[in-house]
DNA sequence: AAGTGGTCTAGACCACGTA
DNA sequence: ACGTGGTCTAGACCACTTC
């Protein structure tokens, strides 16, 4: 059985999805719902605290909560996972092939992945598409204990991420840079856009409970297949947004070069 | 004075980033802590809660957390307001008005921004600068009751938000929609790049405290301007990814419409 | 088996918002 | 002034990891 404070923010959520506490009503106290629910103070602020990192509830001191509506935040995995969110969204996700190989990390993959010079990897590239229609081109390179199951599998189709994760790798934590960028000639291939246009790239890096990292990806959509959308308050923010030259201190940004250029090959 | 979890967190963060606790290594266990600091563990597990939720540290059941090293996430503040973001990132901000009208919501607006039809907003179209350097086009609808305040503004710099605050408005929640679009022939020429050439959008509405709508806004950088980061967890997601036609259960992205077109006029 | 984090209780006092 | 959330205590038991 689940935690009691689990089941308690499950009652609430659903609740408000029923309209029982419409958008912009209060809360009821959390001494009466420790009541209600014949439970401890506590354990109903884990429950509303968890409600309100989802964004479900807002807080302000003195006064009660107040709903601002149900949102539609995905798990970790479907972030994680292409397949994993593609089916989640109803949609059918497939694969092609492009690159396969075992190697050890270049300068090149330093700057564009983050990843570890020397370390061994298999890099992965893929075009991926959503009911048979091409949206995305990933390069992903796997960690070196990862590979060899990686290797083992059909990559056509199917979720690399889950069936990882049924070996017993667990992702924990995930940091995502998000920008635009334009299409080479290549990707415009692959993709079926002109050469030029906007796509829009996702860069992850993800890493294990330990931190160890696990595999570090560049994604491409097309700039009309996705949206990615974060939702951050007061308390709560993991957000960020980087000049693109440097973090920051620096005038670096003081005189850019030209944009819409080719980003060359991917 | 602060609370005490949260003097706990700052020493804790501060001697992660002096090395006290190299990325990898594991933190001291709670109880530990608790007597370190002479607080109750509860205490200590507010702190460790919070260094968690900003992707300081990890967390496995029956195991010490695990250092996984400084975030560069930003303050709330930072994250909503150009201005405040550019000074703490060592940049001379500035801004250059288009359009400065009030009216009602329009069926585009509705659309553009998920703004409610007829309310009464302030429209208001800007160019914002780096160090001198066009590097993005705003669009903000500011809620009725903002209007007049920012009406009395100067519009070409600071921060509105700032002086927003300082009047006693408090934002409290933010919802971001990113991808990527076309940059059209307006844009092209307010920016200084090619028409066509990737821009990353960046749609937001911020709520108060208590869920009302303050702000809809609409903001394009160029593409070698920003980058926008995100870190994530498995117990903690704020993320979604959205298929751009509409969210999910469709086959709205079965036959993509033509790429890398001109957006139109912003 | 021992150590550690996860959950929960029952109570206390304070800070803030509302009226 | 009162209600409500924010913080903190001291102790308990369980689930999981590690050895």
């Amino acid at each position: 059985m689940s935690a009691r404070y689990l089941q308690i923010a499950s009652e609430l959520r659903l609740a408000v999805d029923r309209g029982e506490y419409p958008i912009g009503s209060l809360l009821p106290s959390e001494g009466e719902l420790a009541a209600r629910y014949g439970v401890a103070r506590g354990t109903v602020r884990q429950a509303v605290a968890l409600l309100e990192r989802e964004g479900v509830v807002t807080h302000r001191q003195g006064a009660r909560r107040t709903v601002v509506g149900a949102v539609p935040t995905q798990s970790f995995a479907e972030m994680q996972s292409f397949s994993m969110w593609a089916v989640s969204q109803g949609h059918v996700p497939s694969a092609r092939v492009l690159h396969k190989e075992v190697r050890r990390v270049t300068g090149a993959d330093v700057e564009r992945l983050n990843a570890p010079l020397g370390e061994e990897v298999l890099d992965l590239r893929r075009v991926r598409l959503l009911d048979g229609v091409a949206v995305m081109v990933e390069r992903t390179l796997y960690a070196g204990i990862l590979a060899e199951h990686v290797l083992a599998m059909e990559l056509t189709e199917g979720s690399i991420t889950e069936r990882l994760t049924e070996s017993g790798f667990v992702y924990a934590h995930a940091d995502h840079r998000i920008d635009a960028v334009s299409a080479g000639v290549v990707e415009a291939e692959l993709l079926g856009v002109r050469r030029g246009s906007a796509l829009l790239r996702q860069r992850r890096v993800t890493t294990s409970p330990s931190g160890v990292a696990l595999e570090w990806s560049d994604d491409r959509y097309r700039a009309d297949a996705v949206t990615i959308t974060v939702r951050n308050s007061m308390s709560e923010n993991t957000l960020a947004r980087l000049s693109a030259r440097g973090p920051g201190r620096a005038r670096q940004v003081a005189r850019p070069g030209p944009v819409g250029s080719s980003v060359g090959v991917f």
